[in-house]
DNA sequence: GCAAGGTC
């Protein structure tokens, strides 16, 4: 008879089995799955690693066909739970038929518990014998020994709650998403699932939220004064102490009072020392936003990446909520590690500073340590072991986070000037980075200095240029990744490892798409989060993450049964879902606009836009008589718009006509066609909507150059149309930079032959500068 | 075919 473990993954029980055996022991297979024996205190000892879950729940197979079942139904149908990983259960079978004691050695959290009970009620069938519970925080050896040194009895309300989970969670999203999908179908065609659930909407929520935002931003005027100024050679800007002064009559009182000032006289100064502190040890979710802040690598990809690092060696477990390292943790070999190869210089520079310091975060999950490197490598290495895109490149930001954690605060020096110029005070700061510390190893978080002439209070400076300039306010940016992932975290939807996962869904199902760093909603998410919002609010925001955790801790500190926390959640389900139903008509066909036809999806070029009459598709229609704008619901729907008879047509999918058009198009070359509205050169917001590309003010007139193009030849001329005209590059593609040229202050402008290096350069042929 | 949570 022997004593037989648990634990949540083979990793764990490897570990485990080599603490308790001193690291002797064997490794068996028990239906595949490896087990390791040894002896211990004369008893003989069997641990297994489980695969997380091996359980699962669903319903019954007579609710699985969506048409011949109510989605409604399913609230009052106890789901059913089923081994999942039938090889797993078969090995516990085994094993506790010969055991004398079981004991669970997972993860020290809710799903652990639960997990445990699921290898408890397998072994349960087999042999009745006593069950214990290891409880500890980490895979170190005094904590391990201390646990199974002292085990306890498993906690059953802490697994229930897990129970309770599994079961609203099933439930909610089982008939929500039917009842959405299915609804749908009545009014387009489509084979996509239309899912909602309570991680994946409050996430889609979060987008749809700031689109909002920025949709009915409405930008205000506002004028800013600056004092272009110089000491000693060196040009610097202040900006008047009124900063964004929103009343048109007040900057220009202010400006009028001071614009034929000359000279403007130092009053204060004051420097001060400024620190900027390392990072924190990574965590997974601080892991994740900075793989997508800094590098543009999704988190799902990230996590990805991690975990082929992790199994090969090269970084440790990735999925931590921890960021705080642990008092015996041995930096020193890893540094040692480190002090050749290209990591050398931060390495040595820890190591020859004495006393290793990290500056350790607050949260700790008493899981696994930070996400730290377990083995210095090359880039070949990585490449080598690691087949994966941005192997290297994730690998290189955990070094780098590792050894900056170490690392000294970057110092920096902040001067602050009070100038007065005709009683009007304007501030000037600079800084100057004198100990760049951990910033040395980070390149990801550049701090530039902002350099000023040597003055000193008193001293007079000279005022070259006062400007008054008018800005409008700005609305809110898209959200990114890392920004989403932050609000994720901070709302409780999801868990460290399931976050990017809700991401993805939400992607998969074309609610919204990447770009770049930055997420925008797509008009299916939108209008499922407007509508949503309209009818079940509760289910676009995290409270109903909330609501649901609220339950099942209650079900883990004992407070509820099991059966009324699944009551009450079930009842909360009910609500919503009739709040859902009672408006099933008008929510479906609003989805159903959304939907793009399968028909128009293969034929993505045609589609238009959304036909304002009925809500689905607008498509291009071509006929032998000509071409027109026509609804995917004809003949239902009749909506048409004109289109004009010659060119070739491309949708600009990124314009709106200011003006109500459906969608606006490029015709050839020539001009822009706003759908419905007509040519959008006889409209008066067409500069609004089209701005020339400016390079630079006209040389001749006060006029500004802009890049023309035309069929055959592209080239800068005046927006006064003075006739004044310069050449730029005939081939290569041609980007107008944000950056201007140092010497003549006009944009820089980009030019990319294929195969190749992209060039760069002032776009004034007559720069001084050359 | 549906959710979210483990891990491979």
């Amino acid at each position: 008879m022997s004593i037989v473990v648990f634990t949540e993954k083979n990793k764990a029980a490897s570990q485990i089995a080599s603490i308790l055996s001193g690291g002797h022991f064997n490794r068996a297979s028990v239906e595949s799955i490896p087990v390791y024996d040894f002896k211990m205190n004369g008893k003989e000892w069997r641990i297994m690693g489980l695969a997380g879950h091996i359980m699962g729940y669903d319903f019954p197979e007579q609710f699985n066909n969506w048409r011949e079942c109510d989605p409604a139904v399913l609230l009052d149908t106890p789901p059913v739970k089923n081994v999942t990983k039938k090889p797993y259960a078969a090995a516990i079978s085994l094993l506790a038929s010969g055991a004398e004691e079981v004991v669970l050695a997972c993860d020290f959290d809710r799903e652990g518990e639960n997990i445990g009970f699921e290898a408890k009620e397998i072994a349960e069938r087999v042999a009745s014998l006593p069950v214990k519970r290891a409880r500890f925080s980490s895979l170190s050896a005094s904590e391990i020994k201390n646990a199974f040194s002292n085990l306890v009895e498993p906690d059953y309300n802490m697994a229930m709650s897990a129970e309770a989970r599994q079961i609203l969670d099933l439930k909610m999203g089982a008939a929500f998403t039917r009842f959405m999908t299915l609804s749908v179908r009545e009014k387009a065609r489509t084979k996509g699932v239309i899912s909602i659930g309570p991680c994946q909407t409050p996430t889609c929520g979060f987008v749809y939220e700031r689109e909002k935002l920025i949709k009915n931003f409405k930008s205000k005027d506002f004028w800013k004064i600056e004092a272009l100024l110089n000491s000693k050679g060196a040009d610097f800007t202040g900006v008047h102490r009124a900063g964004n002064i929103h009343e048109k009559e007040k900057a220009n009182e202010i400006f009028a009072r001071i614009k034929d000032c000359k000279t403007g006289l130092v009053d204060k100064k004051s420097v001060k020392e400024a620190r900027t502190n390392p990072p924190y040890p990574l965590n997974t979710t601080e892991f994740l936003k900075r793989a997508s802040k800094f590098l543009g690598v999704s988190p799902e990809e990230a996590l990805e990446t991690a975990e082929q690092l992790y199994l090969s060696g090269f970084t440790s477990y990735p999925r931590t909520e921890t960021n705080k390292y642990a008092d015996d943790f041995d930096f020193k070999s890893k540094l040692v590690a480190f002090s050749s190869g290209i990591y050398q210089k931060y390495a040595l520079t820890i190591l020859s500073a004495g006393e290793i310091t990290c500056r350790n975060g607050t949260k700790d999950g008493h899981d696994h340590p930070p996400i730290h490197p377990i083995k210095a490598a090359s880039k070949d290495d990585i490449e080598k072991g690691v087949r994966m895109p941005n192997a290297w490149k994730i690998y290189d930001l955990v070094v780098r986070h590792f050894l900056a954690n170490l690392m000294e605060s970057a110092i920096f020096e902040k001067t602050r000037l009070e100038i007065l110029v005709g009683g009007e005070i304007f501030d000037v700061t600079g800084s100057i980075l004198t100990n760049p510390g951990w910033l040395d190893v980070y390149p990801f978080e550049t701090k530039n200095d902002k350099l000023l002439p040597l003055i000193e209070e008193k001293d007079e400076v000279a005022v070259k240029e006062l400007k008054n300039t008018k800005s409008e306010t700005t609305p809110p940016k898209r959200l990114t990744e890392a920004e989403l992932l932050t609000l994720m975290d901070k709302h409780g939807i999801g868990t460290k490892a399931t976050a990017p996962s809700h991401i993805e869904t939400n992607k998969k199902r074309g609610y919204f798409e990447t770009k770049g760093k930055t997420i925008a909603i797509l008009d299916t998410g939108f209008t499922l989060m407007d509508t949503l919002d309209a009818t079940v609010p509760i289910l676009v925001q995290p409270e109903i993450r909330a609501r649901i955790e609220s339950l099942i801790q209650d079900v883990e500190d004992g407070k509820k049964s099991l059966e009324s926390a699944l009551s009450e959640g079930t009842t909360l389900i009910k609500q919503m879902y009739s709040q859902l139903t009672s408006s099933k008509d008008a929510i479906a066909a609003r989805m159903a606009g959304t939907i793009v036809d399968e028909q128009v999806a293969t034929d993505k070029k045609n589609f238009v836009g959304t036909c304002p009459e009925c809500g689905r598709m607008l498509h291009m229609i071509k006929t032998e008589k000509g071409r027109f704008v026509g609804c995917t619901g004809y003949p239902e729907c009749k909506n048409t718009y004109p289109l004009p008879k010659a060119g070739v047509l491309t949708v600009l999918r990124s314009q709106q006509c200011e003006k109500g058009g459906v969608a606006v198009m490029k015709v050839g070359n020539k001009y822009n066609w706003a759908v419905g509205i007509g040519p959008c050169f006889t409209c008066d917001l067409e500069k609004k909507c089209f701005p020339p590309e400016i390079v630079g003010p006209c040389p001749v007139c006060d006029g500004s150059m802009f890049l023309i193009t035309t069929k055959d030849s592209r080239f800068l001329g005046c927006t006064n149309r003075c006739g004044h005209t310069q050449s730029v590059p005939k081939s290569g593609r041609l980007t107008i930079l944000d950056r201007l040229c140092e010497h003549c202050g006009w944009h820089i402008l980009r030019v990319k032959e294929q195969k190749q290096d992209a060039e760069e350069f002032c776009a004034n042929r007559k720069c001084s500068g050359k």
